[in-house]
DNA sequence: ACCATGACGCACA
DNA sequence: ATGTGCGCCATGG
């Protein structure tokens, strides 16, 4: 059944970004997959986040590209990069470095 | 109900 | 390694 019939998709995403611990980055396709498992759901992630009126409230720029890129940022790519920066995470070209070390690996199963 | 968009990912050349 | 094209889901008009 729906047991999730009273929030929506992007609700879900938003719950997991906040789950990321500073100084650690996720990504989009990631947490698609932790929550649905459809295999694609990134995309919708994506949209999701980029709709995120939550802005302040969810740490959605510590989601990044699975390939280390940092991706986009509605307020801009660039200053995405600086809120990492600003959180120990380090971007070197726009790509995080040491990407895999601060990666976290998010978790619905509390 | 249908069409178009989007902060991605991956396969292929 | 780099560049281009296609496909997927969910949401909005």
């Amino acid at each position: 059944m729906k047991e999730d019939s009273n929030i929506s998709f992007a609700d879900k995403v938003y719950a997991l970004c906040k789950k990321i611990p500073k100084g650690r980055v996720s990504t989009y396709k990631d947490i698609g997959n932790a929550l649905g498992g459809y295999g694609q759901v990134y995309r919708a992630v994506g949209v999701a986040l980029n709709r995120n009126s939550h802005a302040p409230i969810v740490p959605c720029h510590r989601v990044v590209n699975s390939n280390g890129n940092v991706g986009g940022f509605a307020h801009g790519t660039k200053n995405k990069i600086k809120l990492l920066k600003a959180e120990g995470i380090q971007v070197v070209n726009g790509k995080i470095k040491e990407f895999k070390k601060v990666f976290f690996i998010i978790t619905t199963s509390k």
